[in-house]
DNA sequence: ACAACTCACTTTCAAAATTAAAGTGACTAT
DNA sequence: ATAGTCACTTTAATTTTGAAAGTGAGTTGT
């Protein structure tokens, strides 16, 4: 996890994160691998958001790279992997769980309870209040 | 908040708050009006992050938009705008604090507490500034 | 008066990122 | 042999970004 500051916009920790985490798809393959049991590249992808190949590819090694993902091979001829979090990797169990809890609040989406594995269906469909 | 205008890649919280908040800058920006004191386009502008001013004015826009931000005129002639979270924008300050932190501890950036206004030199992986 | 300056943007345009689709390589199943 | 699976990579069009310059309303200095 170690990086050499320079590749960082600054030294806040908020535009730090933001640099490494700051993205539409990142958080939700973290998601998949934190709380619904998806691990292998084909899984991720079959996520209802469908993140395109190249991507998941990319973001997969950017998360490996900053040692919150490892992945191991399931399988040999031919090679295949399964990804898991690494223990940094479920430190950011409390992030998604405030986002979820921001997201709910105010723009309607579920809550999922990681305890039960079960999503409330939502208060409203587009909107608080 | 706005109304059922925007329409979401799913039903999850998460992917609903990166639709809304997933980028590199709109955080910095809610950050500074949290914290920061910076209200005016110019101030915010000015953050060490240095955001360019097309991608300030169209985040500005967004945020008010959804009804996190709103802007009042300090001035008439020539009308000049000062800009302040709403109610809803505040409750944002949750899910900063949990970025922070965990860029403060894996990323090696500053704490920030808002109580005293004073920003922390970090401990962390990449050593005391 | 007139130029210079401030603030809050908008416009421009090249570079980078995203998207969707198709392609590749190693194998397995029929 | 043919088709299919999985984990990617490549390609090409579109969108977003980033840096710089430009604009317009007004103020300040000489």
């Amino acid at each position: 996890m170690s990086q050499p500051q320079t590749q960082f916009r600054s030294r806040c920790s908020i535009a730090r994160t933001l640099d490494v985490l700051g993205d539409k798809w990142t958080l939700l393959v973290v998601r998949d691998l934190m709380w619904h049991g998806k691990h292998t590249f084909q899984e991720l992808q079959a996520s209802e958001e469908h993140i395109a190949a190249n991507l998941l590819s990319e973001r997969l090694k950017r998360l490996m790279a900053l040692g919150l993902v490892a992945r191991e091979a399931y399988q040999d001829r031919p090679v295949r992997y399964r990804y898991a979090l690494t223990e940094a990797g479920r430190s950011l169990e409390g992030l998604l769980l405030q986002i979820m809890g921001w997201g709910h609040a105010h723009l309607g989406g579920g809550l999922y309870d990681p305890r039960t594995g079960r999503t409330v269906a939502d208060a409203s469909p587009d909107g608080p209040q």
